[in-house]
DNA sequence: CGCCAGGCTGTGC
DNA sequence: GCACAGCATGGC
């Protein structure tokens, strides 16, 4: 067991920060978070100031968990009004995880269309089927599959993992992942604009997969997904004059480019608090007013 | 049963 | 450029 004490200017909440729908690969049991990042299996608690975990030693938690990176100051960057005021309120402690590329790319293409215990479903069978056994502090664990072996896995033993009509996404984008070893380095060193373009080349990613991966794998804060939940929060809030509930291209490119310039170059966490909130009992007793 | 969910692709105009 | 159908799956 290793030990970690936050700082008072370390704000971090794990329950929330876990939970929110960010990040699949994390359950919590008789208290304790158990994920698989990175190969490693981590067992890990929160109580107060004080993370207690095992499986990674602290300086793997705290990149992780970017417990360095400047929340307070990130937050007072966004706060521009009482409904973001709100968010960054009720979803206090939450930060952004830094995840892996290729199973950030492949965990949000299973997540279109769906629901995020579908999503963890799906990714939890691959990992069992595809991924490599790891032993951690709670049992046998299965990493996050290679593009390699999912490159090559038989069409129907994806199908299996309750892949649905992603199987051939899933497929073909692992299949140029595996091809091209240096696309995480080629796709970082773009600007967003173009690392955009890029990944939407492939099959099963849109501007909202695309912009998902940018800001949770690519370090890119200004990105900014716009999700159905998104889309309705910034349309009754931000922009009353988009009217339907499909969310067309046109009206992704418009609340994406508002919110860049809205809440500048951290807008990236505007949207995570604000889709945070989706959940929060008094935003829908409000009718998200 | 129907409707919705961290949407995207393909077709037709 | 726009709209609109179709889509596998699971939660509620």
């Amino acid at each position: 067991m290793t030990t970690i004490t936050l700082r008072p200017d370390q704000p971090f909440d794990l329950d929330r920060t876990l939970s929110c729908g960010q990040a699949f690969r994390w359950e919590k049991v008789e208290g304790w978070w158990q994920g698989i990042v990175e190969g490693r299996a981590i067992r890990i608690r929160q109580d107060a100031d004080l993370l207690t975990f095992s499986g990674v030693d602290a300086e793997f938690i705290c990149d992780y968990f970017r417990l360095d990176q400047d929340l307070p100051g990130i937050l007072s960057s966004i706060d521009r009004d009482p409904v973001i005021a709100r968010a960054i309120q009720e979803c206090w402690g939450l930060r952004l995880v830094r995840q892996q590329p290729w199973e950030c790319l492949a965990s949000y293409i299973c997540a279109t269309n769906t629901n995020i215990p579908a999503v963890k479903r799906r990714i939890a069978l691959m990992a069992e089927r595809f991924g490599g056994p790891v032993d951690g502090p709670f049992g046998t664990a299965y990493t996050f599959p290679e593009p390699e072996v999912l490159a090559s896995a038989p069409f129907d033993d994806l199908w299996d993992c309750r892949l649905g009509y992603r199987t051939d996404y899933i497929s073909s984008a692992a299949a140029l992942v595996a091809e091209h070893p240096d696309w995480v380095e080629r796709v970082a060193a773009l600007p967003l604009e173009d690392a955009r373009r890029v990944l939407m080349e492939l099959r099963g990613v849109g501007p909202k997969v695309a912009d998902c991966v940018l800001l949770f794998a690519f370090d890119s804060f200004e990105a900014f997904p716009v999700d159905v939940w998104v889309h309705r929060i910034m349309a009754t809030t931000y922009l009353p004059d988009i009217a339907g509930r499909s969310c067309k291209p046109s009206d992704y490119e418009r609340i994406r480019r508002f919110a860049q310039d809205y809440f500048g170059k951290y807008a990236g966490y505007a949207q995570e608090y604000l889709y945070c909130m989706r959940g929060h009992a008094e935003w829908q007793k409000r009718g998200g007013r």
